[in-house]
This record gives structure tokens, sequence and C-alpha cells, in this order.
DNA sequence: AGCACGCCGACT
DNA sequence: GTCGGCGTGCTC
């Protein structure tokens, strides 16, 4: 018997072992084996157990140790990482790997953490000892008092002496046991899983629920519903059928989604346990969550891209909120998207499969217009609130004051002058983009970037935001000696030094990365802002998801055009999804909000068909641009990047590859070689980069394709020269 | 990716 | 004389 192993390594193989010499012969696919591997030991996966291998007999070295008697890998987890290894083309070890929780990766066992817990005997009383005893008499005292039991860490917090417990033991008046957490709910009664009335349905909410109700097996849904218009409570109502039906339910929201908020929002509904997967756990707490999801006794997951991983006894339902988000690819390493990950799973599960979305991404929303996704629209916003007034304000021949305009200004003003609040969006956190001499015209570059250093002001100093290079502000230009150096551009934090000049009475809070460092900083500033009272808040990104703010009535994009000419085929769809989302911060049932932007291009046709016909006709109208260029999703991408120490290396690199390739003629029809080019930013943090692009009609050419290249690669002598990675539907193609 | 081996330059 | 720089090769 032959054990074939998964190892975490960058290799795109598998290691063929003998079974332990002491242990099992056998053993399930999915269990873990400690193995010897080089010089060192590590933990690999098993995958399968063959009576042959391609390597030596007498070579194969016994594997160490079984380590499960049940797969870790569940067979649908193992399905589900052994496609995505292939799909993404990542070494399956290092796949598998990070599908567990970081204790199973390194060995631990796939168990509840034990803690010993002490009790008083039963009967057992403070008079039985002697009266001179005094600190074990006050230690049985304090076990009196947790008849269910304490630890020795929280009897010592409560003032007790833990070495004691022996002498207690010893005369028969303690004992320990062992504990393990159960996941029991206290509100449990059996099919009655609502703790709360369920609110009551718009007939758009309750023909999508009725939807995912009557959905028979796999069946992926695109729920594509207007900021407000009651998504979540169509999730909640969906959930609640799966639980009744005595199943489970994923939730996988973006990176900045998962707030105590939307947390509580589930826990309030349910009587069931729900489990919420943050980056604030520890890796025991982690493994504890994944073994509760796994015996089935967690009811309702709710996590990032990696709570994809999450094994399930009992599937039932799995949503996807916010489903373009960008945060659910993995920008390193094993480049998954959680999203289409997840559509695999619900296919394998053989249940239906939520899509959330106001602004879906284009494959998303190609699929729900051919017919391979149902398509349920939410038009309307819930309490009738309106839907936010938009304008496009020409800022041609306007004098901005840090990117602000007059009119700007004045509608501001208007605004406070209500009594509401006003939300200022600039996507451009610091002092100024740049530093520029006024005499010769040079900016402060970074020394490892191709790129400009941001002046910061909060605290003085300059920042490159692409290698997070910090220096202090010279005096002196580098090139002319001239000091004349002058912030050029605006950054949210000049933004907000502007805004205290113009409105010295009214607040300005600001919100992005800086600003919000200190713990506890933004919930601070959102306290603040649900307080009610007028402010105007500036911020990046971050203030264009999770939050809402009813008491604000004015939302103005200071730039709208940063997106709007892009080297990205995708800027104009993240701009637009930008833009309507931070718009969907404004205005609720009593008070209609208004959106602004600001803009030097108030004609460009696509930002107008946005802002006047809404998401769904502009995404029709890039679908039709989308299908004329042959880009996705009407075609395939896969990105090389390449990156070295010395300029040209990367691309001279990819260019033999792609010529290595085509003399040989081992790409097969349907797929074409777009480049090599240099990345749009060439050096980045020191090193040099270059790209070429992949791209076929049908995935199959593409893959055949790269799995040629890989194989070039891999026997290229410069590789060891240069650091290739590889992107499966590449989400920046810079 | 690790990790070790091995071959050269510059230190106590 | 050895410490350590990183080029090269290997992992069942």
């Amino acid at each position: 018997m032959i054990f074939r192993v998964a190892i975490p390594t960058p290799l795109y193989r598998l290691f063929d072992y003998r079974p332990p010499i002491y242990g099992p012969e056998t053993a399930e696919p999915g269990c873990r084996v400690r193995v010897p591997f080089g010089r060192r030991e590590v933990i690999g996966v098993l995958v399968s157990l063959e009576t042959e291998s391609d390597f030596p007999l007498d070579k194969l070295k016994p594997a160490l140790e079984l380590l499960d008697t049940e797969p870790v890998l569940t067979a649908d987890l193992f399905r589900l990482t052994s496609w995505a290894a292939h799909y993404y083309q990542h070494p399956i070890g290092d796949a598998m790997q990070q599908a567990l929780p970081v204790l199973l990766r390194q060995g631990q066992p796939a168990r509840f953490q034990h803690q010993t817990l002490w009790q008083a005997a039963a009967d057992a009383a403070v008079d039985q000892l002697s009266t001179r005893a005094e600190r074990q008499r006050e230690l049985l005292s304090l076990l009196l008092e947790h008849p269910q039991g304490i630890s020795t860490d929280a009897l010592r917090a409560e003032g007790g002496n833990p070495t004691l417990l022996k002498t207690l033991a010893d005369k028969g008046l303690a004992e320990s046991f062992e504990h393990h957490p159960v996941l029991t709910h206290s509100d449990d009664r059996g099919a009655d899983v609502l703790r709360e009335a369920p609110l009551t349905l718009h007939d758009e909410q309750l023909a999508a629920v009725e939807a995912v109700n009557q959905a028979q097996g796999f069946t992926p849904i695109l729920l594509e519903g207007v900021t407000g218009s009651g998504k979540t409570e169509v999730y909640l109502q969906a959930i609640q059928r799966c639980l009744e039906e005595s199943k489970q339910a994923l939730v996988l929201v973006p990176e900045i989604g998962l707030t105590p908020q939307t947390i509580a929002r589930f826990k309030a509904r349910f009587r069931v346990p729900v489990l919420a997967l943050h980056s604030g756990m520890t890796d025991r707490q982690r493994l504890d969550a994944w073994l509760w999801a796994r015996e089935g006794s967690a009811r309702i997951l709710i996590g990032t891209r990696s709570a994809i991983f999450t094994p399930l006894k009992t599937p039932g339902l799995i949503i996807v909120d916010e489903e373009h988000d960008g945060s659910f690819k993995q920008q390193d390493g094993f480049r998954y998207h959680a999203r289409d990950l997840a559509i695999f799973r619900a296919r394998e599960h053989d249940i239906p499969i939520l899509l959330g979305s106001a602004t879906p991404s284009l494959e998303t929303l190609h699929n729900a217009l051919s017919g391979r996704f149902q398509h349920l629209r939410l038009t309307r916003r819930a309490g009738n609130a309106k839907p936010p007034k938009f304008e496009l304000l020409d800022i041609r021949q306007q004098t901005l004051d840090a990117g602000l305009s007059p009119p700007l200004l004045k509608r501001i003003h208007e605004h406070l002058a209500r009594d509401t609040q006003v939300l200022l969006f600039l996507n451009r956190r610091g002092f100024s983009p740049a530093l520029v001499c006024h005499d010769c015209g040079t900016p402060v570059d970074c020394t490892r970037c191709d790129a400009r250093m941001t002046l910061h002001r909060q605290p003085p100093h300059l920042h490159c935001h692409h290698c997070d290079r910090q220096t202090p502000i010279p005096r002196h230009c580098a090139q002319c000696g001239s000091g004349q150096l002058r912030p050029a551009g605006s950054g949210t934090e000049r933004v907000e030094d502007r805004l205290a000049v113009h409105f010295p009475d009214t607040p300005i809070l600001r919100v992005d990365r800086d600003s919000t460092q200190r713990k506890h900083a933004l919930e601070r500033i959102m306290e603040q802002v649900h307080q009610g009272e007028p402010c105007i808040l500036v911020g990046t990104q971050m203030l264009a998801k999770g939050h809402h703010f009813p008491r604000v009535t004015l939302v103005a994009i200071l730039d709208a055009d940063a997106g709007l000419f892009s080297a990205d085929f995708r800027g104009m769809e993240k701009t637009a999804q930008l833009i309507l989302q931070v718009a969907g911060r404004a205005g609720r049932a009593d008070l209609p909000g208004e959106v602004v932007l600001q803009t030097f291009n108030a004609d460009h046709p696509m930002l107008n068909t946005l802002v006047h016909a809404g998401y769904d006709a502009f995404a029709r109208e890039e679908l039709q641009l989308r299908r004329g260029g042959h880009l996705p999703p009407f075609a395939h991408h896969c990105l090389i990047r390449a990156e070295a120490t010395r300029q040209g290396l990367a691309e001279n690199f990819l260019l033999s590859l792609r010529e290595l390739a085509q003399q040989q003629q081992l790409l097969p029809q349907g797929a074409q070689c777009i480049g090599p080019f240099p990345s749009l930013m060439e050096k980045r943090a020191g090193l040099f980069r270059a790209q070429l692009l992949l791209q076929a009609g049908q995935r199959k050419p593409l893959h055949q394709a790269l799995a040629v290249l890989i194989g070039l690669m891999q026997a290229h002598p410069e590789a060891r020269r240069v650091r290739w990675t590889l992107d499966v539907d590449p989400i920046d193609s810079y």
C-alpha cells in the first residue's frame, strides 16, 4: 500500500510514501499525515491510496504518523480544493493546506480544546476543614459558589490559591473533570428557530424568498437589489427555511462587511447558534468554530473569503453578500475567488446559492442575463424611501479649493442649515498625492517605486502608498536645490483642513485608514455621527461600505473622474460600483438624499448612463462594449506576472517564454498571448515587473496553454532570477 | 518555499 | 584560519 500525499510546497506534484511503520496500513483520503520531506517534517494531506508508484519503491520513505481517523478535508472540501488547485493552477498541497485552520496545518489534533475544571465534591462543606486552614476554607467556598465547575485561571482571578486544589482533592473535598465546550443555545427549542418575528415582506422580497424556497437542488440566484431595498431580510427569511429543515447556512461577506451590526442582526433573529469567523479570533477559537461547523451544531456561519472552506455537516444554503466585492478574490499566493468557489460548492452540495448585490459584477450579471442564473430584482427601497437624486456637477472653469468647487460649498451650507449631515467621498488619503518643486517642477519620487511620495501632515512625513516607505519631508528640491517644495493635489487631510476654514462651527470627521488606526477610533466617529447633529464626514472607501448614515442628505463625490480613464478595462465597472455604493449611504425614509458628482467630464456617456438611467442600463452598455472587445465575461484571462531585481529581466523572461511556446507550437488553438508588457508601474518596492496576458474564448484552451507555460517556466534557466506568479481570472490587470 | 551544500571574499 | 555571502540542487 502506498500513501499519495499533497505536501505544502510550491511544487506541482504529489509525493508517495509507505504507510507509517506503527499505524494503520490504510486511511481515508483527506486525513493528515506527518511525513519526512527533505530534511524536515511536514504535515501533508492524504490524497489517495495506491498500489504502485512512479518513484523507486525502495526509496519511498515511510510516513511518520497518521494524524486523523476521520478526514479533516471532508469529501466535499477535498473535491473543492482539488478542483480549485487545478482551476487556479496552484500547487495542490498548498491549496489544501490553506483550506485548513492554522492549528490543523500545524498538526494539532482536530479536537475541541479540553479544559480542566474543578468543583466541590458532593456534600463537601467548609466546616469539614479545620478553622486554622484558612486558605483551604476560602478555596472550598469559592468552589461551592461555582457548582458548574471553574478553571484554575478563574479561581486565581477570584483570589483563590489553585496550588491547594490538590490538598482539597486528597481530602475528598474537591474534584476535577475534563470539560469541552458544547455549542448549545440557551433558547434552543426544537423546530422553533425564530427568536423575533420576521419583518413583513413587500411583493418583490416575497418573490425572492419564494424563489429560494422553491429551488430544488443547485440553483444559483442573483439577487439584485438597490441599497435599502431589504436584501438582508430576504437572506434572513431564506435562511429561516433552511434552518427549519435542520440545515446549515453559510454566509460570505466582504472583508469590511463583517461588522458587529451584521452579526447582531442574525443573532437577534434566530434561536440557533450563529458563528461569525472574524479576524479578531485566536487560532484556537477558529478551530473550535470549524469543529462546531463540521459537527453541525453551528447553524449559521458568517465569514469573509476564507470561510468558503468551512466544513458543513448539513449544508442547506450559501449566500454571498455584495458578490461584486473585490475582497472575495485572494490577491496573493493561492488566488482563488470565494464567490466562484461558492458556486462550485453549491453545485457539489446540490443546494441553492444566493448572490446579492446592488451593483452586480458583470460576470454575474452576464450569467443572469444569459439564463444560467435566476435573476431576481428588488427595485424599491423599504419604507417608501425615495431614491437619491443624482447630479453631475461640471467643474470645468471652476476654481477649486482643495478639490471643493464653489457650487458644492454652497450646497454643503444649504444642507447643514437644514440640520442634516454631509458626506464627502475622496478615494485618496493623506494631505496631497505629490510634493512638487515650484521652481523646476520635479516631484519627490519614491526611490523604490515609479511613484510620487504622498505628503501626510498628521504626523508630517512623506509616505509611499505602494511600498510603505516613509521619509521625513525634505526642505529642498533634490533636482535644483530650490526651497519651494509645494503640495500638489489634495487628499482627505487637505480637504478636512479647508472644510474647517469654510465651516468653523461644524464638526469635520475624517474617516480613512490613517484616522482610524487607533483602537475604537472608528466606533467613536460612528457614534458621533449617529447622534445626528450636523457634521461633515470626509473619507475614503472606508465610508462606502458597511455603514449607514440615516441623517446624511448630501453625498458628494469629489473626484468622480478618478477611475474613468483607467488603463484597466474594469475601471469603469469599479467606478460605477463605488459611486453607487457611496450614493447608497445617503437619505432614508423621511430624508430624501442628494448625490453630487464633481467631474471634468460631465458629458461622459457612461457616467451619464449610470447617473440618469441607473446601474442596470449602465451594466448592459458596458457588457456590449466587453462583447465587442472580446473581453471578460466574453473571454477568459490569465495573467502571468514576473518580477526581478534588474530592469528588463522580467520582461525578457516572459518574452522568451512566449517565443519558446510559439516556436514549438505548444499553445492550443484558441488561446493567445498578449504582451509581455512592463507593468503599469514598472518598478515597485524595488522590483521591476512585467506581465503576459493569456486570453481565450473557452476555458479549456486557456488551461492547456497555462499548463504548457508553467512547464516552460519551471524549466527556464532564468527562473532563478525572476519570480513569477499566475492569476487566473484576474480582477486587476496591472 | 525551505534547507543544505559548496565555493569564494573579508574579518577576529 | 572560519564566518557568511548567495548560486545550485533537491524534496517521495
